[in-house]
DNA sequence: AAGCAGTTTTCTACATTGTAGAATAGTTTT
DNA sequence: AAAACTATTCTACAATGTAGAAAACTGCTT
């Protein structure tokens, strides 16, 4: 997937994982710095996420321009930290992209498919 | 102190383009091949989609035992076809993941962020 | 100041998933 | 049988996901 500059994208569509990043940066409000995220996203998800990954997510959001950060200043009772938000470009990328998801859900039963394991 | 709280299964999650097609796959009830899922896709997101990527990923779900396909035979009014069906596993996987996204979208508004174009 | 511990960020490497397009194969029509 | 379709397979590469460890920063303690 070339990101072709001239060509604005007929909506990419986010990645899964990109996705949940986003939304834990959106739910951590004015106090998303990478650590943070990371604590939201196991509490919630009840898995383990290496906070690698999320750095390495939240720099490739921010270089499609999905979310900025900047960097606190260290105060008395806080170290500097590098703070995510999300852009208005992400808001719209996650309400697209539920969205698109939704459609596909509707109508959508999963009943008759779960057999017994 | 920081010793870990037990950590729940980990279950590897599916990716956005997987969830899709599995379920278009449910939507095109038992005429599922994959031109058709194609179309299905095609039709209800609105966007392209090459053959190719639906059956690699059609493959690929099927390597992990998440949908399952057999060869029709040609009758009078079809040709034969690969035809797929979602399986009991793959579908507690779409369950799990519809679950934890609903978690992490649980009480975000994206209201306040979606400022104009 | 030097060392240490805890926290946060950056970096590196590799695996998996997503995307595109062309090649191949089978059917139906002319 | 050639052409026009439909369906499937194959190949290659880009983007996204995952893991682990190195580096940087801050406050504490000696």
């Amino acid at each position: 997937m070339t990101a072709n500059p001239s060509k604005p994208p007929e909506s990419a569509g986010l990645g899964s994982f990109e996705e949940q990043v986003l939304l834990a940066v959106i739910r951590t409000g004015d106090d998303g710095y990478g650590m943070r995220v990371r604590r939201e996203l196991e509490r919630v998800t009840g898995r383990n996420i290496t906070i690698g990954s999320v750095y390495i997510t939240l720099d490739r959001l921010e270089a499609k321009g999905l979310v900025t950060s900047a960097r606190t200043s260290a105060d008395g009772d806080s170290p500097s930290r590098r703070v995510f938000s999300v852009t208005s470009t992400g808001a719209r990328a996650l309400a697209e992209t539920r969205a698109t998801r939704d459609k596909l859900w509707a109508g959508v039963n999963l009943q008759p498919l779960l057999r017994d394991v």
